[in-house]
DNA sequence: TAATTATTTCATTGATTGATGAAATAATGA
DNA sequence: TCATTATTTCATCAATCAATGAAATAATTA
């Protein structure tokens, strides 16, 4: 993975909205939800959250599959894990970082 | 973790200059750098390096101690093991991702 | 076909971010 | 004290981000 492409993934979770979808979609699992179901959960307008959907899909943290009228979107945990494994990589001296938490 | 302090740690490392310094830092270790090798080595103007160890330290990522007329500044292990724990545990199940990987 | 539902797109607007260079602050050494 | 070094602060400006509501698109049902 590239430094890029981690930077436009946290980019993505870093906005209060995005994150809350993405946490919802980890807890959908791979069926995930249709957009209209994550907006009235999350109380988001719907244009707004077209906007965030498109942004985290954008950085490669979403799928999406459309069923009948709807669209379900589903977290992508490919690229999750591998934005986890750049960051324990990178920025942890490649291991947890808990051997080094306490320094 | 709070979800207003992931995404204020998201925000912090979700630039290119401020993920390398970082990414310095963790290398470096907990002795840290003077601000002014770090300016040179990622080659940056000194007030916008002051601009992102301010962003970065303001998110609990960075720890800094005075050393002569120069500041050592050090990856903050604890706070990017929280980090990574909130990501983990919200963000993918619980677990490490690869369970879920191939879904 | 007409009405309804689901979602996206668009234009507008205000707020935030980040780069730049000059000036300020502070510690050290001559 | 004066000059030097290290870092931060500040003002300015351009670019990007995000919220809003209205309109457009597209699929479904009556």
């Amino acid at each position: 993975m590239k430094a890029s492409d981690t930077v436009l993934a946290l980019s993505a979770l870093a906005h209060e909205a995005r994150l809350a979808v993405f946490k919802l979609l980890v807890q959908a699992g791979p069926t995930g939800l249709a957009a209209g179901v994550i907006a009235s959960r999350l109380e988001l307008a719907p244009s707004a959250l077209s906007f965030h959907l498109k942004e985290l899909s954008h950085a490669g943290l979403l799928l999406q599959r459309p069923e009948g009228r709807k669209i379900h979107y589903s977290a992508n945990f490919s690229a999750m894990n591998d934005l986890l494994a750049y960051l324990t990589e990178n920025c942890c001296q490649g291991t947890s970082c808990e051997l080094n938490a306490s320094a």
